[in-house]
DNA sequence: ATCATTTCTTAAACTACATTAAGTTTTTTG
DNA sequence: CAAAAAACTTAATGTAGTTTAAGAAATGAT
């Protein structure tokens, strides 16, 4: 089991390595390859995700068929559609590997089981949801403040790298317009 | 101090009447007259809220000086500028009464001093943030996936009563359009 | 009740972005 | 390395929603 998820519990709380052994069997690691499927739409969401290496995106198919990306999970971020996973609810996403990916998955029965046997992953999780809740109201922000071409731009000065790991078209339903028009903002300057 | 609080901690948790004790100094209890704010852009987010009765609203002004609703506050749901909050920095936003309101207030000098003497707070505030992340990515996928209009319909017809609360430019900002476009809207169809 | 303020409506002109469709480049796979 | 598939580009045409501006209606204050 990599330990990446571990020290990234450790930058919130301190988790002894006795207790890493109790979360140890309630945890599944294993890699996903590029475009394969951790979750289809009209499935239930079987676990929550964490990003050890690579790159998950969330994702659904609009009414005209186009998929709009809504989330991307790189290193060291969670990603799952929380309510098909909390209520075991057919999902209308999918999460897919935009890259060959290693995950740690936290399975919907072992869930409730790991609150109880930890109760200290409570704090950890209120504060990975706290970060998640300030990236939703800055994103909802950044959305409605900006035009199409100012949230590309915008999104690329921030996150230069990240730009060029996944595909245009992925990149520009997340940003909330066609892969055409990002094609017509990038050959406008350099 | 209201009991509305005591009780919806009660849905998650069991709080007893010594922990409600133990509580209760580091809440503060108050009115909110209509229009008043509780937060203004370029101060610090002094407290996280929660609504007894009436109607918060979280909004910014974009770069054309309008109005931009991103989230409302009714009845049992808790409001605040998480990152101005959390970190004490100047906010872009404003939290203002959209009815006359009352609210409880849990403010940044008692929040870690709550979950130090109360963790099992730790616990109902994880579940109030994963119904936040919840509605969240609801709302991501519902802007997304329909057009303005459709928009409009869907929200007046799972929320009918809160399209008849508030004023419809905020409802029009929060649902991602002019109140100009919602007036059109409205003038097609009865 | 009356005046002031806020909110809502209407309509014409405008624009940011979508659509369509065809061609080009890049990446993947056997 | 060749063929197929995936990703990207270009350009013409189309449209959902914005802007502007003025008037009408509703709400609130005294």
């Amino acid at each position: 089991m990599s330990t990446a998820l571990y020290q990234h519990i450790n930058r919130f709380i301190d988790l002894s390595n006795d207790e890493q052994e109790i979360l140890a069997p309630l945890l599944k690691s294993f890699s996903v390859k590029k475009k394969a499927f951790l979750l289809e739409e009209g499935q239930t969401c079987r676990a929550n995700y964490f990003v050890i290496k690579g790159c998950l995106r969330l994702y659904f198919i609009d009414i005209k068929g186009a998929e709009q990306t809504t989330q991307f999970a790189i290193e060291n971020w969670w990603i799952t559609d929380l309510t098909s996973f909390l209520f075991q609810e057919h999902s209308e996403f999918y999460i897919q590997a935009a890259e060959a990916t290693e995950v740690i998955a936290i399975e919907h029965h072992h869930y409730d089981e790991m609150f109880h046997k930890l109760p200290k992953l409570e704090r950890y999780f209120r504060l990975i949801l706290q970060k998640n809740h300030q990236a939703s109201q800055r994103r909802i922000k950044f959305l409605y403040s900006q035009t199409a071409e100012e949230r590309y731009r915008h999104f690329n000065s921030l996150f230069p790298e990240f730009v060029q790991r996944v595909p245009q078209y992925m990149l520009a339903s997340y940003l909330g317009f066609t892969p055409e028009f990002l094609s017509k903002i990038r050959a406008k300057k350099i």
